[in-house]
DNA sequence: GCCCGTCACCTGTATGGACAAGCTCGATTC
DNA sequence: GAATCGAGCTTGTCCATACAGGTGACGGGC
């Protein structure tokens, strides 16, 4: 039957092209993912052997070990050598898109993202800025100041510093744009591909009480993130303060994998 | 030269059983790391080709395609097909240990930690816990209240509470002990495997400020976390509260690793 | 009844080969 | 000088195979 499945599908050599769902390890890390979701493997479950899934999905041992290995980086599963793998989180993470874009992130938790530019202005980057940005000192940078509503209300205030090549189209976006990360990709076709998360809680300032309708002096969680192209082309960097109860981030880590890191302020 | 280097090494099939360091794509893979951190092979630069990383390392070009994807999970690098790998960040993630353990952490940073136990108390399991712990309602759980400094001063409050069946060997540990991870692991072999954090600021309440030496109603960070076993045995819950300004926590992710999400409250 | 060894099973590691698809850069052409 | 084309390099995907080493269950011996 695995020998069916495999002669029928082609016989070349390669595979097909453009399968729907992409590369066959992908369509196997889905498929695993999906069970998992669906309470098909509860916490504390084992999955099938490397060997049951290879036959059950026509492939190979390698491909399916690359499956599971995505599953592993994930922490959605754990992993030891002579036993079968067990399920240790049933929460799916997120696609970094989802991160990245906070339109695209609340679109997926079936709830409204709004935005408003509150501040949008031309100005010289300060050093800090400039080497986080990669661009000379005193050189031109967009920055912006952006209010983010859930559902209405508003949860997010993001200091945003663009540099220049990219502060121009993100210059002649509408005050109300929804999702800027959409515009820039449907635009310009900038993807961003690699983010770094500085994550600490400090008291909301005037400013930002004002504009997340809290108390002067009552805690915020501030992410400080760098994002940039596929080739580490820094894009922009952002102060973004969530109102306490509204989010929270959550990462999973392991002997395995560990993308977490605690360092001294 | 590779011939020679591939033929000297061994020629019977396997790998030499116990080198030192591990696998050899664990030792690709540490080396490219150090290069990375020495500053070889800045932010920016691209790394050596697969097919000479293999022949430089005497390794198949699958072996070396394991050691990047590691520093690929780690988001040390971005990877596109057709260009070299970039380096994205330069900063060293930490080991699962040294996230785990807060001593573990201080020492590999050169600081020196402390640790005072305040309260230790035998309780009942409340319906939260008991989910978090996967243990029946009203299961006897070890709740401790933990103080810990950093070069003597007060940076973390640690509200930990243990499953029955580790509470025991917790409760007999001296009340200054500098590591629980580490007599936990020395004594009972016990390793822990899996993470799971939830990140998000807190207003410090009357005991939080009190133990801190801040202000109440100043802002904490507050990480819960639930650590398990290799095999998915939830060991321990904690509330961690960090006073701001002493630690930050950092994760980075890319289109190719996401282990970061942001849940709703 | 308990302990311990055997053994099938399963994951970790490594190799080698093949083709697909994307990127870079130089050469050619307009 | 600028746009275009293509060859070669590089990464992505997939397969088959082999062996090392840990796990867990079964069963026999004490």
């Amino acid at each position: 039957m695995s020998e069916s499945a495999r002669g029928g599908r082609r016989r070349t050599t390669g595979r097909t092209p453009s399968q729907r769902g992409g590369a066959r390890h992908e369509r196997i890390a889905d498929e695993l993912r999906r069970a998992i979701a669906d309470g098909h493997y509860p916490v504390g479950a084992t999955l099938p052997s490397e060997a049951e899934l290879a036959t059950a999905h026509g492939a190979s041992r390698g491909t399916v070990r690359q499956a599971v290995s995505a599953l592993l980086a994930e922490g959605l599963i754990g992993s030891r050598q002579g036993a079968r793998r067990v399920v240790l989180s049933t929460t799916p993470s997120q696609t970094f898109t989802e991160l990245r874009s906070f339109a695209q992130w609340a679109r997926a938790g079936g709830r409204t993202a709004g935005g408003l530019v509150v501040a949008s202005d031309w100005d010289t980057a300060r050093p800090e800025e400039a080497g986080l940005l990669q661009v000379p000192h005193g050189a031109p940078v967009l920055r912006v100041l952006r209010v983010r509503t859930l559902d209405g209300e508003p949860v997010l205030l993001e200091r945003t510093v663009y540099a220049e090549w990219i502060g121009t189209a993100v210059d002649g976006l509408p005050a109300d744009c929804e999702s800027v990360t959409q515009r820039l990709h449907d635009d310009s076709g900038l993807v961003f591909a690699h983010g770094e998360h500085h994550i600490d809680a400090v008291a909301a300032g005037t400013a930002d009480a004002e504009h997340l309708g809290v108390r002067r002096g009552s805690p915020l969680l501030r992410v400080r993130r760098t994002t940039t192209t596929a080739d580490g082309r820094p894009v922009e960097t952002s102060d973004d303060r969530y109102r306490p109860g509204s989010v929270v981030f959550t990462v999973r880590n392991s002997t395995q994998t560990n993308p977490l890191a605690r360092t001294r302020a």
